[in-house]
DNA sequence: GCGACAG
DNA sequence: ATCTTGTCGC
């Protein structure tokens, strides 16, 4: 959880890049954000997808939901939408209140084609929507500086196409790139405000958690 | 042509 | 994504 003036420098950082970005929610706006996230069970086409709503000021969870099905297209790099899509939606149709935010796990437009989940999803379901992965894929970035919030261009051929962000001093960066209707600037300082204590935004941490337990009960259930 | 490649 | 041993720090 953040502390009352880590929110509010936080929450300052948002309002002030959200006022420069016409694409970005109005200030203000975002008072809940939601991490998405789906686990896999390998030998079988089983999966669970997770949606879990935080307060974006407090943090605190606020709702989630989930959905249990079967893979429907293989993981093919590039092709990611295709595959986590449907689920990720089943469990956002599952929430009984509609973020204001959504962060997914990998790219926006950080794609080959511009097309990376964030921009499905935000196109999908018209919420704003951004990208937060984990690791470069194919793209190429100097390494930022080492204090949290320090950032550099992830760029594909010269072309800026999302964000190294430090989330944590000197460690490792996320990748951030806008999916639907926000901008860069609002998108990473969502991020460094999911980001009090982990490299990983806490929507992403607790979407992730929810989704394995979600996937071993199903298992289980099945196997009685 | 070959390798690398979000999750 | 998932598997997996040991290690470090609060």
């Amino acid at each position: 959880m953040l502390t009352e003036a880590e929110a509010k420098t936080a929450q300052e950082h948002i309002r002030r890049a959200a006022v420069l970005e016409e694409s970005g929610p109005p200030p203000g706006a975002v008072r809940t954000v939601a991490g998405v996230d789906v686990a896999y069970d390998e030998g079988s086409d089983l999966l669970a997808a997770a949606a879990v709503v935080l307060d974006a000021t407090t943090l605190a969870v606020v709702e989630q939901a989930t959905a249990v099905g079967r893979a429907r297209f293989p993981y093919v790099p590039g092709l990611l939408a295709f595959r986590e899509l449907p689920p990720v939606l089943d469990a956002l149709d599952r929430l009984r209140t509609t973020p204001d935010l959504v962060v997914c796990d990998g790219y926006g437009l950080a794609h080959p084609r511009r097309a990376g989940l964030a921009v499905h999803l935000g196109v999908e379901t018209g919420l704003p929507c951004f990208g937060l992965a984990k690791t470069p894929f194919a793209f190429s970035y100097e390494a930022p500086g080492p204090a949290r919030g320090d950032h550099s261009p992830l760029l594909d051929a010269g072309e800026e196409v999302g964000r190294a962000l430090r989330t944590q001093p000197a460690v490792k960066p996320v990748f951030v790139s806008v999916g639907h209707r926000i901008g860069l600037d609002t998108a990473c300082a969502h991020t460094l405000a999911l980001t009090p204590r982990y490299r990983q935004p806490e929507t992403t941490r607790q979407a992730d958690h929810l989704c394995r337990t979600e996937l071993k009960k199903a298992l289980a259930t099945m196997t009685r």
